[in-house]
DNA sequence: ACATAATTGTTTGGTAGCTAACAAATTAGG
DNA sequence: CCTAATTTGTTAGCTACCAAACAATTATGT
């Protein structure tokens, strides 16, 4: 009776929900000791693998609305660890950069490899490339439905 | 030199966290005229599809935290859609039921199935049965690791 | 019986995400 | 040149998620 839409909970999409957050519950787990959440994490490592990064470019590197970002680096100038100058020509844009406290403090956290290792690590691979085709082209349709065809 | 961090952002983790949003995006946006967020449509779809609950069962039915359904079924009474009553014999526990105003938004509401069929339509149900064990998989891994294995 | 455990719900404070509206700076068009 | 459109970042207000601490109630154990 309920099969159709306890099918849509139960299924693919209510996997993916539940994936990720058990993914990031076990990265902000990880990095409570250090007072990082998970997305700031991602800027962190941004800054620390691809050195200076204007912001307007971290939004589409990693997948971010501006208002999102704007809060998390907000949230890293406030600890400390990140640098948000207005430098270059282009009066509106902001370069970020990583303190000399956002390099120590990146030198101490943990590798988090192994929380893909560990979810993903010896699952069939030919077994993964279909899970990310299939979560891609519905993500894809998503998008496509939510008015704007942003599927690069 | 960066795959392996980036494997985890674009890989089967990365989409499904965008196939999570996308999807989260669409039912909000069709949802908003109606003054209803995803979760509270949950909630709204289960007490009319099976009548009252004790909101105790509805946190391991919908897979959420005790605050966070705390917090929807809040937004719920204030909007008059919900009535939450102390009824039973453990006066501890609260029963959820629609009100008639609830039962009317209900009736008024979208059928929201075209997301489902959308996103995962026509995919080889063989892809999307791969795609569960792999995100059902990674998911109970996840939560092993994070100290508990509720991976029921 | 009575102190202690466990259960249920709420509150507080935090992260992460979105839209909409705004300000400032730059770019385009006429 | 000057107005209008675009880009960039912020702010405000919302949903949804979590952990930790609290109050109230019920269950347990001695």
């Amino acid at each position: 009776m309920n099969n159709r839409v306890n099918s849509e909970f139960s299924s693919v999409g209510g996997w993916a929900k539940r994936c990720y957050f058990a993914g990031r519950a076990l990265m902000e787990t990880t990095l409570r000791p250090y007072d990082l959440g998970s997305t700031q994490w991602y800027v962190l490592w941004h800054l620390a693998t691809n050195g200076p990064t204007a912001q307007r470019d971290l939004v589409r590197l990693l997948d971010l609305e501006r208002a999102t970002l704007s809060g998390i680096v907000a949230a890293l100038v406030r600890k400390g660890l990140v640098d948000q100058s207005a430098g270059g020509k282009d009066q509106r844009q902001r370069t970020l950069q990583l303190t000399e406290a956002g390099k120590t403090l990146w030198s101490d956290l943990p590798d988090l490899h192994f929380i893909h290792d560990a979810a993903f690590g010896d699952i069939d691979p030919a077994d993964l490339a279909i899970a990310i085709r299939v979560l891609q082209t519905a993500t894809g349709r998503l998008h496509d439905l939510l008015g704007k065809g942003n599927n690069e």
